[in-house]
RNA sequence: GGCUGCGUAGCAGAAUGGUUAUGCAGCGGCCUGCAAAGCCGUAUAUACCGGUUCGAUUCCGGUCGCAGCCUCCA
């Protein structure tokens, strides 16, 4: 039985789908104005991973994740650059989509855009005017009244008294409460502009995702998920609309992921203390990695990001596809044991690094089969586990070629290009082409042969330094990865 | 200031009212020409102070420390 951590109540719940065996999930994306940063990786990764195991547990899913693709920073950096808007998102767009890809995220089902969405917009805005939900600001902006909302706050645990009296100082004069927030705004002259009843404007940024995920699944669905910090006031803002709007419940089940931090601050824009995917990929350029380093930690949890714990998953992937190296795996899963556990794992809230746990277990068990030459249970332990690896969306790569590839490449001495991914290309190290390693082992082998222990070991000496590891199989030949 | 949440071994990171998490790093052994990988064994922990309990790291209260939201932010 699926349980989630539900922020609503914030406790874990058991999961029932408001339909039996179909599920609707709504994440809020990215705002495109510039590159994905780790914390972005977060919350694709978290939810691609939820998604995953949603289908695996037989539901029938609809995985929405928007586009915000018009907000005042977009106007902005589009301003800066000299370039329409529409250029500027549709570059993010596609590199997103590349990070995505380079991440093992599998596409959500719809990806809804604000400005696609206008006339649902302007719709609801209609209706949240007439059921005297929103009015018109002396300045013609459209702005939403908290106070005729009686549930506001009770997703974030705030209420409407400690929220005036924390209240900044600059009073936006337009407005009849300094809670209310925008849901439509007027053009700027030289802004983008869609026309509406209330004149030409653009969307606030709240509304877009309250018309985006009832237009795609309906007044009131599963699973809406995002970053803790759209909690407050993104969330609320969203339920007062949507519940405002259609009378009915939104949500059932608030998901929110943890931060990423640097040195235990949070890595945010604002902050300048990111780290965008592309530039980690060029260090770390398997998709597997960066996904291990996520889901090494509860996805409610602060996750640290460090170049050590990457390391850390470069070793702790070197194990798993170690184990899995040689094997070739049959069609289907025959140690259930294995899978129950995994799945009591993930049953948990979504907890991977037990998950991840498991996936140990099975290997040290694969090793120890391969120890007594039992082929049967080594090509059914390694079925289950790159099968468990699957749900996670890692170890799906073969072995042998994950295993020599760079996966941590050192920014040193490096010389020549090769492409891994449609985003990314990584400098091989000199003098480390597999050409040239293939060379090296050769000329060990004679050394070995001629009992010159000597060279030998300085051969691989020379190869260790360069990030590779020889290995001598008893047959007499010599195995190696980086 | 108001509201959340967190504090587990060298590091990362789970779990639990009484019994091995797991990975990396360490130590001893097997294997190996020597290694590597793998296997076997092994050490190190629950911020602090009280309370509840036969027993608390786990529940409750307090102290200290950290993070987040309250303003755009995943």
């Amino acid at each position: 039985m699926l349980k989630i951590y539900n922020t609503l109540t914030r406790s874990k719940q058991e999961f029932t789908p408001k339909q039996p065996g179909k599920v609707g999930m709504y994440v809020c994306g990215m705002t495109v104005y510039d590159y994905c940063h780790i914390g972005h990786a977060r919350v694709m990764v978290v939810f691609d991973t939820v998604a995953r195991y949603l289908r695996h547990a037989g539901y029938q899913l609809t995985y929405v994740r928007n586009i915000t693709d018009i907000d005042d920073k977009i106007i902005q950096r589009a301003n800066e650059n000299g370039e329409a808007f529409t250029a500027l998102t549709e570059r993010f767009i596609q590199a997103m989509h590349e990070d995505e890809r380079a991440l093992s995220v599998l596409p959500p089902d719809i990806e809804p855009k604000a400005t696609q969405s206008i006339t649902d917009i302007v719709k609801m805005i209609s209706t949240l005017i007439e059921r005297d939900f929103a009015y018109v600001g002396s300045n013609g902006d459209v702005f939403y009244a908290v106070n005729r909302f009686d549930g506001y706050g009770k997703l974030s645990g705030k209420n409407i008294e400690d929220l005036q009296a924390g209240e900044r100082v600059n009073v936006d004069t337009a407005k009849r409460d300094p809670l209310d927030f925008v849901l439509w705004k007027m053009a700027k002259p030289g802004e983008p502009y869609w026309d509406s009843p209330w004149g030409q404007g653009r969307p606030g940024w709240h509304i877009e995702c309250s018309a985006m995920s009832t237009c795609c699944l309906g007044n009131h669905f599963d699973i809406h998920g995002g970053g803790m910090d759209l909690q407050f006031p993104h969330h609320e803002n969203e339920i007062a609309q949507s519940e405002g709007a259609t009378g009915e419940p939104f949500v059932n089940y608030w998901m929110h992921n943890g931060f990423v931090r640097v040195n235990e601050e949070k890595m945010s824009k604002s902050l300048g203390n990111f780290f965008t995917v592309r530039e980690v990929l060029k260090q770390y350029p398997r998709p597997d990695v960066i996904r291990f380093f996520i889901l090494s930690s509860h996805y409610r949890s602060p996750l640290n990001y460090s170049s050590e714990q990457l390391d850390e998953a470069v070793s702790a992937l070197t194990r798993l596809y170690t184990a899995l190296k040689d094997i070739d795996v049959v069609d289907e899963v025959i140690d259930v044991e294995y899978l129950r556990r995994f799945e009591r794992a993930m049953d948990d809230d979504f907890n991977t690094p037990v998950a991840l746990a498991i996936l140990f277990d099975v290997a040290k068990e694969l090793n120890k089969a391969r120890e007594r030459n039992d082929a049967g249970k080594e090509a059914s332990l390694a079925t289950v586990l790159k099968k468990l690896g699957g749900l996670l969306g890692i170890l799906q790569e073969n072995p042998g070629d994950w295993l020599k590839s760079p996966r941590r490449v050192s920014l040193d001495h490096v010389v020549d290009s090769v492409a891994i991914s449609d985003s990314v290309s990584v400098k091989i190290i000199e003098k480390g082409g597999d050409d040239w390693v293939q060379e090296r082992i050769q000329e060990r082998l004679e050394a070995k042969k001629s009992k010159d222990w000597a060279l030998a070991d300085l051969i691989r000496d020379e190869l260790n330094k360069l990030g590779i590891v020889i290995k001598d199989r008893p047959d007499g030949t010599t195995d190696w990865h980086r």
